[in-house]
DNA sequence: ATCTTATTTAAGCAACTCCTTAATTAAGCA
DNA sequence: TGCTTAATTAAGGAGTTGCTTAAATAAGAT
């Protein structure tokens, strides 16, 4: 499926920005927690452990670059997936990483055994 | 499939350092560059028209991460993919990513309408 | 050994990221 | 209106990224 195509340089900064919004541990974690469900501003902030200006700032990063949804119920703020895709990405890259590391560690054990 | 049981701080670690690895436009064209088949440095720095000095700094940080790997013949370094699934989640990445396109201009036209 | 081409490394600087603390805005209620 | 809780924004600073230029390595050919 696609590919092979010559893809515009724009596009390419594009996709290096959205990337960039998922190189924090903490954004991931958050993205991980939305996976199924939304959630109010304060509880997210309660499940990392983190201060909610600190969950704010993070949650404003990924809504602005569309990957979070926000909507308002009376004081509370709640966050979900805006893109159920999102998660398929980043499931993927956790497979290429787990790969990665169980062959990191199967050299480990040849060099030791 | 998968997903559902905690994940271990250290593996959004180690995930978010992947995704910093993706987050740059040069990189990603690297990568989609080296999508079938094996190229030397030099005719990547070519194909992107960037300096070799700068390539070679992009293709360093990307085998230091597992995400490239090289290999010596004669004069040249030749560099491909160490494993084919990130070209599997940045090709999904760029479809959320035109989906996402495509809504915002929907809105526009809608607007501008 | 010297030259040439391929590639990497080092140094320096501007721009950006992420965190913390403190101040600000928003909605609901007494 | 004034209070309270939820959430965002602002300011400042430590650390990181990415680029450019120049120097250093590496392999092969003369």
């Amino acid at each position: 499926m696609s590919a092979k195509k010559t893809i515009p340089k724009e596009i390419y900064e594009i996709h290096a920005d959205i990337c960039q919004c998922l190189a924090n541990p903490k954004r991931l974690e958050i993205i991980n927690t939305l996976r199924d469900k939304e959630l109010a501003a304060t509880e997210i902030a309660g499940k990392l452990g983190i201060s909610c200006a600190n969950a704010s700032q993070h949650l404003a990063i990924m809504r602005n670059k569309g990957i979070l949804k926000s909507r308002r119920e009376g004081v509370s703020i709640y966050y979900s997936l805006a893109n159920p895709k999102v998660i398929i990405a980043c499931d993927i890259m956790r497979e290429v990483l787990f790969e990665y590391l169980n062959e990191k560690q199967l050299l480990t054990k040849k060099v030791t055994a």
